[in-house]
This record gives C-alpha cells, structure tokens and sequence, in this order.
DNA sequence: ATATAATATATAAGTTGGTTGTATATTGCA
DNA sequence: TGCAATATACAACCAACTTATATATTATAT
C-alpha cells in the first residue's frame, strides 16, 4: 500500500481520467478499478472520493444520472464536455509530474562532488 | 509549474534522496538542485523545506554542520545510517507510486464496455 | 549612492485535502 | 443469524503544506 500523503494531490486526476476512459461511473466502482489497476496499491477511501465528485459536480465537470441495480441506487457520473477539458490539463499536469520524479529517482550519484 | 497539491507528499522523499546521491548539502543548495533537475516544473518554499529538515533532524535521519561561507552561514544536511535506511524505503514507495500512476494514465480506452 | 536580486535560514498563521468514524440500507453467503 | 460485499453520505479531525514575515550579507545594476 502506497502511503496516503503519496497520493493525496493526484486523486482527482486520477478520478477523472478513469472517466474519461471507462466512460460513466459510480462511485464504488472507481475505488474498484483504480484498487484494480494499481493492483491493490492505491484504494481509494469514500470520505475522499465523494467529496470529489460531489465538487466536480458543482462545478460543471461532471453530471450525474441514478440508476437503480438490485434495489440499490447507484449514481452514475459522467464527464461533461468542460470535464473533458478538465481532464486533459490535468492528465498533462500528472505526466509532467511523473517526469519529474523519474528524473529525481533516476539520479545518479553525483559527479559533481568526485 | 507543477501544481503544489500534487508535489506536496513527495518533497520529503525528493530531499532525502539528493541528499543521497549528492551528499551534503544546505538547504538552499537543495531548492536550487530540485530546479534544475526538473527544469524548473517543481519549485520548493523554505515553509516548506526547513520544517523537514529540522524534522528529519530530530527524528535521527540527518545530521547538520554548520559552514561560514563568505559571511553567510551554511547549514549542511548530512545523512545519518538511519537516514538511510528511511532514505531507502521512501525511495521505494515513491517508485511504487510512480508505477501506478502510469499505469492509470496509461489506460487506454476500455474494451469492458464496447 | 541606492535599490534590487541572489544568497541563506527561520517561524507563525492559515488553508486544504485528505483520514477516521459514523450512519443507512440491500444482497448474498456461511 | 451474522458477516462480507455493495452503495452512498457527511461531520470531526489532522498533517502537510502555503503565505507572509523577519533577518542579514554580497553582488549587480542604475
């Protein structure tokens, strides 16, 4: 498990870019698919999620449409045409961001002091 | 300029980790060195750095000596054997964390719903 | 002369993005 | 009968930052 301070700031993004690419989602399954994806090493926890998208919501990014499955709700969201414009910087904010850690981690011990 | 929220969990680990393969050094030495290896994308505050290093400092993992250089003084960061140890494990999870982020803005639009 | 930028460290006050705990409710399995 | 999985929601709390401020020297520009 990847400590949670790691993954604090990139959540949404990572919300986001999912719904991009799995197109609507409820919120469960994004906790599903991201546990999935980075193989049990990022969970999300709902107290951090559904603030999310309750705040992606009000602020045009997303739209949401309930679904009932099995006698329980499930509330669908979606990415609106200002969510996908949203996502895009965001997505090339998080590969900037990944670049520069790899170019922190890749460092070599410095010749600079030799 | 990468967004703050999205630095904010790594800087210890970025801190530890020049001080790894550069050995020694101060504290504004290692703004400056985050700089330049990012080409300026990530920007570390003071607030920020010296409260971790002092905090760093206290818990055992680094050591400091003090320099007079041109009337001004330094302060230089020096790992201890517990550093590290922490430098070691944080590096880790850092890589962890990398590797799981490109895997989610790897994810190429799903064939689960096609 | 004088101001500004760069060098160098430090800390208090405030914000924010989460965690943790709690509540509610159904389905399925042991 | 009870626990795990499914599904959403929110209030109280906390840590890790940002922002602002303070101090002091050296180098550069006007």
């Amino acid at each position: 498990m990847i400590p949670t301070d790691l993954i604090k700031g990139s959540i949404k993004t990572i919300v986001l870019k999912l719904l991009k690419e799995e197109g609507p989602m409820h919120g469960y399954a994004i906790t599903r698919k991201v546990e999935e994806l980075t193989e049990g090493k990022i969970k999300l926890t709902y107290g951090a999620l559904y603030p999310i998208l309750h705040k992606l919501e009000k602020d045009g990014s997303l739209v949401t449409a309930s679904e009932n499955f099995n006698n329980r709700i499930r509330i669908y969201y979606a990415l609106t045409p200002k969510g996908h414009t949203v996502v895009a910087d965001k997505i090339k904010e998080l590969n900037e961001f990944i670049e520069s850690l790899q170019r922190i981690v890749d460092t070599k011990p410095g010749l600079s002091h030799a």
